[in-house]
DNA sequence: TAGAATCATATTGTAGACAATATTGTTGAA
DNA sequence: TTCAACAATATTGTCTACAATATGATTCTA
């Protein structure tokens, strides 16, 4: 089936994104301590738990995760490359502080991208393929039906759905800049703005539509879907961000370029 | 030569692209040791200094850099964030490979950012930033004509039209995603595929109509334009490499993922 | 001779110590 | 009281040395 493979951890993203779900194994890491504490950093950041424009403190880590700074330096050096924080010189690293300008950034090129991904997917995706996106889409259902944890696994479940499609796509790079790049980023909106309703219903109507078109292997279409799809997922994360930050009506301004 | 800057320094890289073209001052770093090597092994490796595949070996390059590994391997982990080196855990890092199912994957997405950024320009360019534009053309077409250093000044200033059209379209992230990433392992592969006619008169004329939809506010069609033109080089681009590999018959397998 | 196992070498991974810079708090003058 | 200059502290940047691993050459066996 594919494809997908990336720096240092390459079976691991594709196996996840491909399995029947387990649970997500938390990855048993075979690289070097680097590797590990980039791996437990960013999910420290990604769940919140380093809170976002909290200083990285090299020391401090360093005692916590039990290795020395030069290795950590590294995994921060890493993560900057993901923009989960930001270095400045003789200063240190931040985690990064998420505002209203970014999500529209980070939208705007998740929409091309992964409209590109879907098309592609379309073009390239077997019988087999199909089936299992179909098999995905009715696990969540169920799962949402099922009404247990309901956001977490509607929220998680999404994922599972667009790294599908992207894995499908064919395109390594792709796969890799959306999902060790993007889709990190996109968890950590959603941890912002704590469960959302995220309109599950209508997600899953235009997933199923989604599906359809590559099945009928209209790349045009599935694009178009996809980017629809992703248009509306940003305007419902913007209107939360918004009425969050109305009351401090921070980072609303159309400010480009960071200074 | 060159621009670039990069992360770190987000603030330079807009202004400098947004400039009406200084000769291209060549950085003047003032970060660490760790940024300096960085800058200094990206040119390396870009102009083919370090041959694609070649191993980087981290006393040698310490000796000839005059810094010790600690500095020098951060400046590693930044440049396998840009995909220009990949590393193994315990064996190294080595120059990134160019094959044809990469310059695919890369042009793929290409086609999509810029066309993304083509149509926000269009949205966002004001009348001075299509003067701008103009008047870029216009210097560019002037080099061409007195047919000195042409083929170098006309690779080079096809980048900086698109480093324009970029920077305009307001979307700091995809900036840094074409200009400090993609950018770069385009000029490799134009070094690779060293000095290709590149079709000159042809990308003027697709050039000159970019601008005018974006002069004309037309989102689309500035998008579908550059959409084009992209697809156009990459096309240019895969023959090059096509008839460079027939004698050898190297990578020109439809291979995706590397083992 | 071919292949596998072993050992020597080179390279990468990590740790700890020191130097350079920024940050913070304090003192002093207007 | 406010501001500026200075000193003390903490943090980052860098270097050197050592440990762990991979690479290759050599030896031994079939």
């Amino acid at each position: 089936m594919s494809i997908i493979v990336d720096n240092n951890e390459a079976p691991k993203s594709l196996a996840v994104a491909l399995s029947p779900l387990p649970p997500l194994p938390p990855v048993a890491t075979t690289g070097t301590r680097a590797d590990s504490v980039f791996d437990l950093l960013r999910a420290s950041i990604v769940q919140g738990e380093l809170a976002p424009g909290s200083k990285i403190n090299e020391p401090q880590l360093s005692k916590l995760y039990g290795i020395s700074r030069g290795p950590l330096r590294e995994a921060i050096r890493r993560l900057e490359g993901c923009k989960l924080v930001e270095i400045k010189a003789n200063v240190g690293a931040r985690v990064v502080e998420l505002d209203i300008q970014k999500a529209i950034e980070i939208y705007e090129i998740r929409e091309a991208l992964e409209g590109l991904a879907c098309g592609l997917a379309a073009e390239r995706a077997t019988a087999t393929d199909c089936d299992q996106l179909r098999a995905l889409l009715a696990r969540h259902e169920a799962q949402i039906e099922s009404e247990d944890g309901k956001r977490y696994y509607q929220k998680e479940g999404d994922l599972d759905f667009h790294y599908l499609i992207v894995s499908l796509s064919g395109n390594t790079r792709l796969f890799n800049l959306l999902c060790d790049e993007l889709y990190h980023l996109l968890r950590l909106y959603r941890v912002q703005t704590s469960s959302q309703p995220s309109r599950p219903a209508q997600a899953f109507k235009e997933h199923h539509r989604i599906v359809d078109a590559i099945e009928e292997r209209d790349s045009v279409l599935a694009e178009l879907l996809m980017r629809r799809h992703i248009a509306s997922a940003k305007a419902t994360l913007l209107a939360q961000l918004e009425s969050d930050s109305e009351p401090g009506l921070t980072a609303a301004t159309p400010c480009i370029a960071p200074r």
